[in-house]
DNA sequence: TGTACATCAGTGAACGCGCGTTCACTGATGTAC
DNA sequence: TGTACATCAGTGAACGCGCGTTCACTGATGTAC
């Protein structure tokens, strides 16, 4: 317990490091982040920021990941409610588009732009995230397959290898087809979200919320047979 | 007559500018952009730009534009070429993927994340060529309409002012539920590209284009009766 | 409980860098007569 | 066809800025005995 009082001390400046560099994100965009912008919002020299990292890609990594968990945090909440199948893939694509909307900066830290000079963690680190979010979706589209009300395209063209393996390690016996077929969905309902966010609907919708509960819908009905 | 041989020269300096300035977005992103940067390739100094550019400002817009009215002008040939609706529509959205694909930098100068301090041009000039490119789209699917073969969604929401108004000035009793789902379908074909481009299928896809090409099918059921 | 020492948090100055933009200028190209 | 003048293209030096990062340092907090 001794290591209590210093590392509490040090965990509030980190949270407080973090939430300063969030706020300049959202002000100007990723590649605004500085440390030098941090510190002075913080009021401390420039230098000290580096007792807690190592340097801004540091920073940024940390971010990045904290906004992905949160995502994937805030999706498998609302697809592990209890409810029809239905329902609950409606759910979490609410809270996707829900999240993205209430914290813009943070989604296109997961999802917009690389920013310049910042190469994205290897492999393992890339994997893990994404397949953690979708993870969410593809539980609930296993309990519908198992339920006999997911319905993957009749004619399909051959599968892939890695669908081929994926689709296994879900469950034994799952379509690969039904991968690729949540797979595009994402990109569905992700595609919408990124189009609002970026504001190429704003002319127009003014609230493009109806239209993406629609959408939703048509989404779910490729998916699913359950009425 | 006169005006030519100066004026082919600047005309000339100016491509030459544009080039530089897309190479180095291609390699470093549309925020690592820079007037010396250019200079520095094209053999002047920074200083001359500013005989062609009023700054780093009116050189990004330019060059918005351009890529904006290049995707515009693939997706439009593509569509107009002669065939099925289905056909043309499904050669338009390859056309959009491709375009996207072969200069991912243009593609994210439009549709990426927003360049931090770059304040988009005001409403006329965003609305002008969204509506272009959209119009690619609209027209054969007005004319698929006129053929009998578009199915917009049974049961619909109550349709907004906005939609109604954009279906009547496409043509005179075009359905409103089908401006959504249009629009609805350019967001799932627009998620698949930008999810492929910023390197998020990479986990399962080596090479995303035959899971394009099937959403694109399903999507296409999605619009059109005509088999 | 008290003291000697080690670790840690944070400072302030300095480094070298690339940036956008302005300014006064030079020399070449075009124009009017 | 030739000359006087205006316009244009491009230069080079300079400005002030914010940046990431390093370094030697001071003072506070924790640790071992």
């Amino acid at each position: 317990m001794s290591t209590t009082r210093r590392q509490r001390i040090r965990a509030a400046t980190i949270a407080e490091i973090k939430e300063a560099a969030l706020d300049q994100i959202a002000s100007g965009g990723a590649a605004s982040l500085s440390i030098r912008g941090v510190a002075r919002a913080i009021g401390m020299s420039p230098a000290g920021l580096y007792r807690y990292y190592r340097g801004l890609h540091d920073l940024l990594t940390d971010l990045i990941a904290d906004a992905y968990g949160d995502l994937a945090d805030a999706v498998s909440e609302a697809a592990a409610q209890p409810g029809t199948h239905r329902q609950r893939l409606r759910a979490a694509m609410v809270a996707y588009r829900r999240w993205a909307v209430s914290q813009p900066h943070r989604f296109l830290l997961v999802f917009g732009t690389p920013v310049p000079g910042y190469a994205a963690p290897e492999g393992g680190e890339t994997v893990e995230p994404v397949l953690r979010m979708g993870r969410a979706f593809f539980t609930v589209a296993v309990e519908a397959w198992r339920a006999g009300v997911l319905t993957p395209p009749a004619r399909f063209r051959e599968p892939e290898t890695s669908e081929v393996e994926l689709a296994e390690e879900l469950a034994p016996g799952f379509p690969p087809e039904a991968v690729a077929l949540l797979l595009g969905s994402w990109g569905h309902f992700h595609g919408l979200v990124t189009l609002e966010l970026l504001g190429h609907l704003a002319w127009l919708y003014r609230d493009p919320e109806a239209f993406y509960l629609a959408e939703v819908d048509r989404i779910l009905d490729g998916v699913l047979s359950d009425g």
